[in-house]
RNA sequence: CGGGGCGUAGCGCAGACCGGUAGCGCACCUGAAUGGGGUUCAGGAGGUCGCUGGUUCAAAUCCAGUCGCCCCGACCA
């Protein structure tokens, strides 16, 4: 008889979200600071796997970490005309330091292209000073109305890379360069099948010629906006003076890109695997991987056999799928279901049972956390095993997440039918679409419904569903966090 | 910032209309039985009732002010 601590989804989507962060031990909300979240330790974890990853790739795609102040110079923000409309009425002020009133306020940085563009206009005199490649991982702050644990906090942590090139083709370049380095460890690593596209007017980065996106779904059918990459042309530049001499001696602009990902990807890992007994986490982001439950009720055995036998196989496994990965639980004064619950609760993908039944067979008890199944696997073969069973887990959860993408998208040719499929069965609407930002502002007055990119794979084209237009592209519109 | 709601134990709530010094469920601690997908019983610990002021012999309760949070919108990684 399951305890009522996890709203079920069909109840309340919201609640069941937030249920599932606190008894997965994920965060909770900082209450004393508005808005703010405390990362526990499991939810750190998390972030600790994914940046781990991500680093790595970002690495190998040629760029350098660097650290840029938390606090810019007020006027910096002002300076380019979209940036400042975008961002002035969410960035906090510094007005007072060290017991005096500052000459000119700080905002602290609601992302950083503004005073890292100040700098590369200092870095970059020639063409031999470019590309540009660096990233910083660092947290950012933005005073957003409606906070919402992972998805919108106050204060977030994430990575933002800046880069500046000499030609617009390799700033371009480059900028689908990371949306494909993010697609790709949203797919291998975080199992999330995403939707790699580009923004449309409405939806763009304030000061970005073009932005690119990850737009997942999530399991409520809703969009959720996974990672970003702007083009952001020269207006960068023209703000800061980022200019060099090129080859044939002409003194020119530089062109620059900027590209992140935030701790919001835990909120769509939860959005999008777990289910109502709790979280559900993806083998290669989940810091524990497998949980090891010796069992039994005689003390004795326990202590003379079970434990020192766990503690070998729990050796033997490690070796396999890497260290400090296995979690034995010995908590024995609960019973056997209720240390079950605890770690299905908290999405450790695979759990191991040894009691008395296997050690007379010589077995393991594998019981995958995605699928409830259970597999006795010869104790000798069982590190292989489980190095298998977590592949399986983590192809399982991706194709799960994709059938559910795929059968909760539709397509439609006019506005009546658009909200009615929006309306009756929700997801993503395809549709060709060539509207204007005011054509965007409208239909989402009337369906509550964003464009959320264009899909880049999809080259067809067709009359726009709402202006009739011919030739236009396809476009993806959903309601969205 | 507009509309609604709420602040009482870690969490979820009752008590308030009709002032008399705080209670329930879950979680937590102890013990017993139980034990392979959320067990049962017994005992126990835990609260300046958001804050400030007022009325009163007496305020969680009445009055005034104030702070904060949540939900729905507008805004957003």
């Amino acid at each position: 008889m399951p305890k009522d601590v996890i709203t079920p989804r069909a109840t309340d989507y919201n609640q069941w979200y937030l249920d599932i962060v606190r008894e997965a031990d994920l965060a909770e909300p900082a209450e004393v600071v508005r808005g703010c979240i405390v990362v526990k330790a499991t939810g750190w974890g998390i972030w600790e796997m994914m940046q781990r990853e991500l680093d790595q790739r970002i690495k190998a795609t040629g760029h350098a970490n660097v650290q840029f102040p938390l606090l810019i110079p007020k006027s910096f923000i002002m300076k380019e005309a979209e940036h400042v409309e975008g961002f002035a009425p969410e960035v906090a002020e510094v007005t007072r330091a060290g017991g005096e009133d500052l000459t000119e306020p700080y905002v602290i940085r609601p992302t950083s292209e503004t005073i890292i563009g100040h700098f590369y206009s200092r870095w970059i005199r020639s063409y031999r000073d470019l590309p540009l490649l660096y990233n910083q991982w660092c947290n950012v702050m933005r005073w957003e109305k409606r906070p919402r644990l992972f998805l919108r906090t106050s204060e977030f942590l994430w990575q933002e890379g800046h880069t500046a090139h000499a030609t617009r083709e390799e700033a371009m370049e480059e900028t689908i360069r990371m949306l494909n380095v993010y697609e790709r460890i949203m797919k291998d690593v975080l199992a999330l099948p995403v939707v790699p596209g580009e923004k449309s007017e409405g939806e763009r980065f304030p000061g970005a010629d073009n932005t690119f996106t990850c737009e997942a779904m999530m399991s409520d059918k809703k969009a959720l906006q996974a990672g970003t990459s702007h083009f952001l042309g020269q207006n960068f530049a023209k703000a800061f003076d980022i200019k060099f001499q090129d080859r044939d001696g002409e003194v020119r602009y530089a062109w620059t890109t900027s590209w992140g990902v935030s701790t919001r990807l835990i909120g769509a890992l939860i959005m999008t695997h777990s289910d109502d007994d709790g979280l559900i986490l993806p083998p290669k982001v989940a810091p524990v991987k497998l949980a090891l439950l010796p069992i039994s009720t005689d003390q004795d055995l326990i202590s003379s056999t079970l434990e020192p036998k766990a503690e070998e196989i729990k050796a033997a496994i490690e070796a396999v799928i890497g260290r400090r990965t296995v979690e034995l639980d010995t908590r024995y004064h609960l019973r056997p279901s209720d240390r079950f619950f605890h770690h299905l609760q908290r999405g450790v993908p695979l759990r191991a049972e040894l009691g008395e039944k296997e050690l007379a067979n010589q077995t393991l008890r594998l019981v995958r956390r995605d699928t409830g199944e259970r597999i006795d696997v010869p104790m000798e073969e069982a590190p292989r095993r489980v190095l298998e069973v977590l592949e399986q887990v983590q192809e399982n959860l991706y194709r799960r997440a994709l059938d559910f993408r795929l059968s909760n998208t539709f397509e439609v040719s006019s506005m009546d039918e658009f909200k009615e499929v929006l309306d009756s069965k929700g997801g993503f609407i395809s549709a060709f679409f060539g509207g204007t930002k005011e054509d965007e502002r409208a239909i989402k007055e009337a369906t509550g419904a964003t464009v959320r990119c264009f899909p880049l794979e999809d080259h067809s084209t067709g009359t726009c569903f709402y202006t009739g237009r011919q030739g236009c592209k396809r476009a993806i519109f959903a309601k969205a966090y």
